[in-house]
DNA sequence: GCGCTCTACTAGCGCGCTCTAGCTGCGAGT
DNA sequence: ACTCGCAGCTAGAGCGCGCTAGTAGAGCGC
């Protein structure tokens, strides 16, 4: 399986041709498994190469070739649903023959830095996760390479993207709440985060369709445990709980369902909860959370394909797919606690009892 | 900031030198910081490079210049700790002027995948998260290039180790919550996951020398929140719960509490919950897990330098750096239903009252 | 004037690969 | 016999850069 070369470097598609006794050309025609060898020959090539440890170097590869046949994608490793997204990316990217790599933000280390190292390894096309940049920016990219975000929207800049219908999932919540018979629905949002705008927006909407006017209520939050914590420390602190909370996205709701399990608050007997995403956390059999489904592979697969027909085709005009998000109703949503139907469409302000459970 | 080079191309050194009227040559040094350019011409390279929105391409620099100043990141993408540690990773390897490429692991993208995706990008250095690559394989790689792995031991292969003294960390959360007075430590372990079986071993010697030796309890689990909530219901079906549990991670901790919560069984007033990362799960205001502090920045930085130094001479020994962990003791660990100071040195195997909240 | 050093710059090879153009030999067609 | 085509192979340029060896010119002492 492995030799070492004279002097110790790697060896080289010389090396194999020179132990094969053929060229260098014929070399490459085999690793790129294109016609022109005969199956013997290809056969040895392949042995000798195996022999000798040989392994393509794609950095010689990407700058002979004019192309380079990588994806740059840029995340942020803290969202479990990008997690999601990557495993996505992978498979298809590779059954295009492409090649992926991963450049994280962090903090000390922003966006764009993160962008940076991924366009100066030469990736003709990025695939932006979580991205929080301007449209400028994004449009100035854009004409630099091929682009998607997802997650967001990116209307005016020269990229695609692929989101989901964020609106038609917030409706599915609202809608599956108010059926249960909650009327006072709060909403912890996810302040700048990809998609809170959108979601916010959607539930102040919904609510105001089913003349909820009045109850509507937002929290402002992140999409993190953190937020959820806060937030329900804060519904805690209050004089009666909201019977139901849609959060800004899983990890909030997971925050959320902590606290107000510590405080001994029944969920969904007293309180009921929704998240967005359907990550990983969701699925846990006994978290069991209600949630807005979002089809990570099939996010996933659209954003690779996007940029792979620009890169084909670099006149084509912005596309922005928008995926439908599904409810799935799990077990931390049930009518609200005095409610024994649905509620009917009237417009009593108060609860029908105070919810205050002592620590 | 930009414009369009005649073609379309990406603009080269080439096109930077003409524009400014130098040669090739000079315009290299000005990009690698080199003396040996006049501070006017410096000026001008770099503005003119702006304009043309040059990027130096980092395959033809890495083909050019012998060494790559690579480091390749194998992560699994799916432990919030991972990503902690990576976080480390980025500072440290541009202050050492190396650059960072990440690949992940995943269903259908086995270890062996992604480490050959980072080697053929040239990577001169591997550091592995997370793996649970064999001796063999490890040792395979590190003859092949400077590798160290986090998080685990790789005694006998060729390649360095960063991890925490996992015995040491495990003794002190068994001491504590034997000086709380709890008798009844279960532990939840990681499975094959790295650190899980130190931390399975440190578990069991602790216990024997608190003559605990009857009380060791390992409930087989694995480091992600299902195993955490699997192991609650177990416990929940039992007759009685340990007083308290020592989950294999944060995550698995995560789980429990979860569980645990949703059951109406008070932590820690009825069962104690000690995890082990310290990643921001635990961090998190309200959760407030007590656990074992891993540090990830130093341990990143320690990863780093050995591979960076590996470089430098390749003839170094395997090193391993061996972290001391630290107990923090937050919410989640107290004196156990019954006690009301620490219990004495007796071998009553019975706990003073049976627990089982009902749900 | 000479040689010397020092700064600022340039010429040009080579990294490991891809790819176009061409070269060889052999069987089939006319 | 002589093309022709085709499979199988090779020569060699060039991708964008780093780097070594070198040159031009200024400044300086003697």
């Amino acid at each position: 399986m492995e030799e070492t070369t004279p002097g110790g470097r790697r060896p080289t598609m010389a090396d194999v041709a020179k132990r094969v006794g053929v060229s260098r050309a014929l070399v490459s025609l085999v690793f790129r498994n294109q016609p022109g060898a005969g199956e013997e020959t290809r056969r040895r090539v392949l042995e000798a190469a195996d022999e000798l440890g040989y392994r393509p170097d794609s950095a010689a590869r990407l700058l002979a070739r004019g192309r380079s046949r990588t994806i740059g994608v840029m995340l942020t490793l803290h969202q479990p649903f990008e997690a999601d997204l990557v495993e996505g990316v992978y498979p298809e990217a590779e059954r295009l023959g492409y090649d992926v790599l991963l450049s994280a933000s962090a903090p000390g280390r922003d966006e764009s830095k993160a962008v940076e190292a991924l366009l100066s390894h030469r990736c003709e096309a990025l695939i932006l996760l979580g991205s929080t940049a301007s449209i400028a920016r994004l449009d100035e990219l854009g004409r630099r390479s091929a682009v998607v975000v997802i997650g967001r929207t990116a209307r005016g800049a020269n990229v695609d993207s692929v989101h989901t219908a964020e609106g038609k999932g917030v409706r599915q919540v609202v809608n599956h709440l108010v059926e249960l018979g909650h009327r006072h629905i709060a909403h912890i949002d996810g302040g700048k985060e990809p998609g809170a705008a959108e979601r916010r927006r959607a539930y102040r909407a919904a609510m105001r369709r089913h003349q909820l006017t009045e109850e509507i209520r937002v929290v402002p939050g992140a999409h993190n445990e953190d937020a959820g914590i806060a937030a329900g420390r804060l519904f805690l602190s209050e004089e009666r709980l909201p019977t139901a909370v849609f959060a800004g996205n899983d990890r909030c709701a997971m925050g959320l369902l902590h606290t107000l399990g510590r405080a001994g608050i029944d969920v969904p007997g007293e309180v009921s909860v929704v998240g967005f995403d359907d990550s990983h956390l969701s699925h846990l059999s006994h978290i069991d959370l209600s949630t807005v489904r979002q089809d990570a592979v099939r996010m996933a697969e659209h954003a690779v394909r996007f940029v792979v027909e620009r890169l084909d085709d670099s006149t084509l005009d912005p596309r922005e797919a928008v995926l439908d998000p599904k409810l799935v109703v799990r077990g931390t949503s049930a009518a609200p606690p005095s409610a024994t139907g649905s509620a009917g469409p009237d417009d009593c302000r108060c609860s029908p009892r105070g919810h205050r459970a002592g620590h």
